[in-house]
DNA sequence: GGCTTACTGTGACTAAAGTCACTACCTGAA
DNA sequence: TTCAGGTAGTGACTTTAGTCACAGTAAGCC
């Protein structure tokens, strides 16, 4: 099989080979959602193509971007979640067409004793979350709604590998828990600051940015 | 040993061995930094007494308050940090005197693949961990301050077990990384609402809170 | 083409939070 | 006892963000 071959460097052989043996592959649509708040978790995605979004919503509407998980990853509050079958805090979405791995979540305990180079991923992917979600408190206690729209349209453009990023403002709205007018004339600023063009649903990132 | 009572019902007896052999006892005062940003983790506190304040900084002088580790209770980013050999994104100061058994960081591999109870804590206390950091980050985007002062109050009163806190406007200000005369102005607010008693250097919440 | 709908731009206002300036204390040490 | 330093209260103001109410415009569709 071909798809394990993108994890050949990170895990085992014989891990390898229990993967492609107990692991299925998934295909999901861009906007599909793969696991919202109060699911239980039933399986651990291993991105192979495409990008995850993990989200927090709030009990009325509005939601908050926390991070997005990359090919070669995956998302460390299946993990835990998991492994004591508790229900996800968070949303995830398809942010583009994406192929995962799904992983019952009954071999990761035993994997968890058997293989180092599974411990370690578990590890390095906790770690990074940790980081991540830190990142995001920081941004949303020490730094104004400027800053933050500068952050998150940078992310937005490296996560996509694209200066162009096609999104209303009324999604970047949602994303960063603000409100569509305020984003507007936040960017209508960064535009005549020459830090960028707007155009309908899309947004083209300049050098100076 | 005693210390080892604490803990009988959460380990298997085997461990509960090793971590007598192992883990060395450390006592803190109130006030003491355990762990600062930036430094490398190099023991994993299991605490026995006293409370530890987890708390993330910016770059000039604002903190805010991520959680609380209490008694029986380990701090996940330690776990994490510590199998790569990582610094720290987080300080963590003694809120009371402390007191917890100083796990050498190498051991953490091993116990992980031979004791499933170590597994367990592990990952449960990562699991609790995560979701403390997404309450903290469900306040800073979608709640106003007034009601994340009561929350900051109601877990302080829970964390020491009092309906007094000993602490200054000022302070309070700091770890909810705002300033000190909005949070006077809010206090004073709720204590006109019959919420609470305002004194120096100390607040006394009311039934009513 | 004409119509609908979603997206964008903006002025005017309100609300929330932060800042500045100053007063008035309480308290402990000299 | 006095005095310095930390603490608290408050008015006045600014900044930041959110809300309301429109108007204009681009895009898709019958």
């Amino acid at each position: 099989m071909e798809i394990a071959e993108k994890f050949k460097n990170v895990f085992e052989p014989e891990l390898l080979k229990e993967i492609e043996a107990k692991a299925k592959l998934v295909q999901v649509k861009e906007g599909d959602i793969i696991l919202d708040i109060g699911q239980t978790v039933k399986i651990i995605p291993l991105l192979i193509k495409g990008i995850l979004k993990i989200t927090r919503a709030d009990d009325y509407g509005k939601e908050l971007l926390l991070y997005y998980v990359h090919s070669n990853e995956s998302c460390a509050m299946t993990f835990t979640c998991c492994m004591q079958q508790y229900p996800s805090e968070i949303k995830a979405t398809a942010e583009s067409d994406v192929e995962f791995l799904a992983i019952p979540i009954g071999v990761m305990d035993e994997w968890l004793a058997k293989y180092p180079t599974w411990k370690s991923f578990v590890m390095r992917t906790i770690r990074n979350r940790f980081n991540e979600l830190l990142g995001t408190i920081d941004q949303l206690a020490f730094q104004k709604l400027d800053e933050r729209l500068v952050n998150y349209l940078k992310e937005k453009s490296r996560a996509t590998g694209s200066a162009l990023i096609n999104l209303s403002h009324e999604e970047i709205a949602r994303e960063l828990a603000s409100s569509r007018e305020v984003i507007s004339r936040l960017l209508k600023k960064l535009e005549n600051d020459n830090k960028l063009l707007l155009y309908r649903n899309q947004i083209k990132l300049l050098q100076a940015f």
